[in-house]
DNA sequence: TTCGTTAACGAACAATTTGTTCGGTAACGA
DNA sequence: TCGTTACCGAACAAATTGTTCGTTAACGAA
């Protein structure tokens, strides 16, 4: 029985089919991406494609998924989480540019509303328990956490988009430092008092 | 010579269209809404719609100029203005309510994109300006002051879309008042220390 | 190296969807 | 009342989607 997933043929496939998304992603906006033009850019048949993936959306939430693996580990990693925030946005920021061109396709596109879809609710649990855990035994919160951690993750997801619209003009240390500064007080004052 | 634009019928036809898709996007995502979906609803031949608008994307996007045009009028009615305050988030969330479902059509499926692109060069504009003026003069902001209006305008539409997707659980003042309190912090510290 | 498995090809296919055209009808407004 | 014009609806080419199937060749285990 041979191994239908480490196939060689179907790994280069399915590479190429990715490669080719993305590529064409930094060129025109996604729902003017046909599937025809990803396999003449990937240069697979037609019946390939369909073979991999069920649609152009299943391609793209793929690639998501597996973005979102990636990024989950870097938030799970213990020496990640330092003291002074909730994420690790300075190593997500430097994580971020590392792949840009990646990370230029996906939020653009449909990726940023398949990123809220799909990955708020693992972040809004993640950042609840984790203010939970910052917030004084008895204290009620000034606003509920539900809504807190929603702001925190949309606030980093603003920024992200704003920093790769923008060509990067910050470093990862910047970014971190300005997001940071926005988001800390606003964390400070709704935990201290009810 | 007659008025082509005030005609009874053609009105009464785009109207037809707009609720059309408005219906729609409250049943499926605006990327499986086809055409012929919108004119079956509508009960318009196709021809009528295509002499209104060039396309699907056409009509999405006058919707949405509408309803920012609406909302510029309410950012700029002087009276709405507080001090404590940088947008009338208040007045803003109690519009939203009271077109909820036109606004739960646009938030949704294609709209925060759409809202994005179109919008954010006028809110960030005016904010970056609001904000000059609440500088004290030769004061460096510990934050760019773009950077701070993308991140205050990221922000409301991140609370407003939380605030829709689930179904309003807390009154327009309460959002209003959570949005300063976690706002504001931000702004006064960046504004504050070079 | 051999050999059975299986991924890829590519052409052909029906089904949808898109956007346009045009002649006839009826509602509009001056 | 009458000229204008928005609407209809049918028909159309073009593009796109997702599937099928016989053939070829790459793969990997023995």
């Amino acid at each position: 029985m041979t191994n239908l997933k480490t196939d060689r043929r179907s790994q280069r496939t399915q590479r190429f089919i990715h490669e080719a998304l993305m590529a064409l992603m930094q060129e025109k906006r996604y729902d003017d991406i046909t599937v025809q033009d990803i396999i003449d850019r990937a240069d697979v048949g037609r019946s390939t494609f369909y073979a991999h993936y069920q649609d152009k959306e299943d391609l793209m939430t793929s690639g998501l998924l597996r973005l979102m693996q990636i990024l989950s580990e870097m938030v799970t990693k213990p020496s990640a989480m330092g003291e002074t925030s909730l994420l690790p946005t300075q190593e997500l920021f430097e994580h971020v540019q590392e792949h840009q061109n990646l990370f230029r396709g996906m939020v653009r596109g449909r990726g940023l509303e398949l990123f809220f879809e799909k990955g708020q609710e693992y972040w809004n649990q993640k950042l609840t328990a984790d203010l939970q855990a910052l917030l004084p035994k008895g204290q009620v919160p000034a606003v509920p956490l539900p809504v807190l951690a929603q702001f925190i993750a949309g606030a980093f997801v603003t920024m992200l988009r704003w920093w790769l619209d923008n060509k990067m003009p910050y470093s990862p240390q910047e970014m971190d430092e300005m997001l940071q500064r926005l988001i800390m007080p606003a964390v400070r004052e709704c935990l201290r008092e009810g």
